[in-house]
DNA sequence: ATTTAGCACTCTAACCATGAGAGTGCTGAA
DNA sequence: TTCAGCACTCTCATGGTTAGAGTGCTAAAT
């Protein structure tokens, strides 16, 4: 569908572009040693290109720019990928490395992928309704109140405290725990809270007064763990300062207000979701006219082969596709093998 | 040292800045009803405000603006404080009740605080040094991984899953668990540390090899536990986004760079904490030359009449003191009493 | 002794004209 | 098919001009 000369003029500009994010020229073009054509001739392919919609001039007198179909194609069929350094990849695992819970372990990466694209990168959290239950314990703090622990997947701890009607001895609490954990272990939290619905009639017959509270409380922490939690982190907003491109404040503004509305972003984190592997949005494909100008490149990441969640970079459109996709699919590699562990 | 005409003047100029942002020109001043002077009158005695330092001139043909002085002498002796609403009062208290760790109700006081004032806010945390450990407890995970929970002040529970050599019985848990909040409840984290050190000797020779691990994790925990902790959290920094004076990026960048630095802003956080009362601090008096057109309101919290902490805000200079004042006051009020129980 | 009207002066911001520079499309020759 | 040449268009930077805002000073009025 496009010849090789037209392809190599576009990848050229899209190279130069890429660098220097000004409009470039037929002459520019014409100069460069690999072209060997006049300016003339390079004039003539980019009035092709022009027609195709993959290059547009902002006005009569400037270069070319690529249009957002141009990014689509430069990044399904001309970007070849520049693999991390092994370098890179061991300061990548150094710095998830020392993280304690799952939460941590994701806020890390958020911040590392931050760090290194120079661009604002977001989280996608695991479902916390189908994070299963491995452990309940209470301990006593004296009085009434008691510490309930909530341990999910090996990794992800929750506590809170909650107090009585009356105290409650150790041992009792003890009871309790064993009560629950027999009930809930190896559920998510969706199916114990089910479960707790529906045995609540039989729990209430076969229970003293005091562990029938203690369950009550914990379900209503169980409840609140639902909602509770942030959909998705965002790190690094501030780098997105840096962008002339997106210099305007109110521009920025706009960018900022729909990171934490949270709907166009969850709708687009959704879509990689379901998806396998890296995946680019160009401008209005990001689902939102806030979003022209700038491009977000999304990848899942997974444990035992189940996608928990995803995460990804916002940038100007005008980013280093080549580098910037290799990050995003190692550390979402590197954090998807340390959450295996 | 002011005669009540020049007073009169200042504040009346000081009131029209603050609300449009732009330089007050003689004739403006001379038209309001409470004047009562013709505008040649006005320009006498700006020049005078002028040629003491409270007002100055961008340029010949614009009005005044206050000088860094002005606003001084305008927030110790001439703003009068607008107490809060009892509803505003009674939202904020509800908006922080729902918090069920310290660190959770700072986030939210954070929040409610930036949001309120419509500018960026700052929160000193408690200093984790002097955080008394009330509870150690440990639950077996199964195999060789045991969770540890920390519990400080009764609010802040800390957990960290460490994994031991070889695998130890819930007996020998509940044993070395015993022996340590034997020895360390009570105590704070530094002293709790040094304890540990001291008795190391001891302990070697009093306890088995699995007991000797168990306590080996549990003063990395500790030692983690104090640095780990960010030293304030800051909320709503795109709010800044807002104001036309900081419209410039460079000069936001400079911003949010100061805040991720923590030099200039602890240092100042830590004056306020010293300090009774609420702290005003304007542009070069909070310390660096990146704040200059910005001002600081702070304001410690504490708990049983010990200081903890201190919050604040951040915002232009040009900003509604005698409505900023009163809010960052009373949000640690309602902070401290919360913290209380 | 104050206050004020009047006036000359200064500076900014907005507007317009101008010209250099960059880039284009088209045409006709190689 | 390629390309040199050329007329054309548009932006951007520059400089000049003007209206408007505000000042300081002086001299008259209170």
């Amino acid at each position: 569908m496009l010849n090789d000369r037209s392809q190599l003029l576009f990848k050229n500009l899209m190279g130069l572009y890429l660098n220097e994010g000004k409009p470039v020229g037929s002459t520019t073009l014409a100069k460069l040693p690999e072209i060997g054509l006049s300016s003339a001739t390079v004039r003539n392919v980019l009035s092709d290109l022009e027609n195709m919609g993959l290059i547009q001039s902002p006005h009569t007198s400037a270069g070319r720019i690529p249009t957002e179909m141009g990014y689509r194609f430069f990044v399904d069929s001309m970007v070849t990928y520049q693999p991390l350094s092994k370098k890179n990849i061991a300061t990548i695992q150094r710095q998830l490395s020392p993280a304690f819970s799952q939460d941590e372990l994701l806020a890390h990466a958020s911040k590392v992928l931050s760090g290194m694209t120079g661009m604002t990168s977001m989280v996608l959290m695991p479902n916390k309704e189908r994070e299963i239950l491995k452990h309940i314990d209470f301990v006593s703090l004296g009085g009434n109140r008691v510490l309930v622990v909530l341990l999910f997947n090996d990794q992800d701890v929750q506590n809170r405290i909650i107090e009585l009607e009356e105290a409650a001895s150790p041992s009792e609490l003890q009871q309790t725990a064993n009560f629950l954990n027999e009930q809930f272990v190896g559920k998510n939290l969706a199916e114990a809270k089910a479960l707790l619905v529906e045995r609540m009639q039989t729990i209430r017959q076969s229970m003293n007064r005091l562990m029938l509270s203690v369950v009550e409380a914990t379900d209503s922490v169980l409840t609140q763990q639902l909602d509770q939690k942030l959909p998705y982190l965002v790190s690094g907003k501030t780098n997105l300062l840096n962008y002339q491109e997106l210099a305007d404040s109110e521009k920025l503004r706009a960018l900022f207000d729909s990171f934490e509305k949270h709907s166009d972003m969850l709708n687009l984190l959704d879509k990689s979701l379901k998806a396998k592997g890296v995946q680019v949005f160009i401008g209005n494909e990001c689902g939102n006219e806030i979003y022209r100008g700038c491009s977000i490149v999304t990848t899942p990441y997974e444990v035992d082969g189940e996608v928990l969640g995803v995460l990804g970079v916002v940038g100007p459109s005008r980013m280093h596709y080549e580098k910037v996709v290799p990050e995003v699919d190692v550390t979402a590699k590197i954090l998807s093998s340390l959450l295996k562990k």
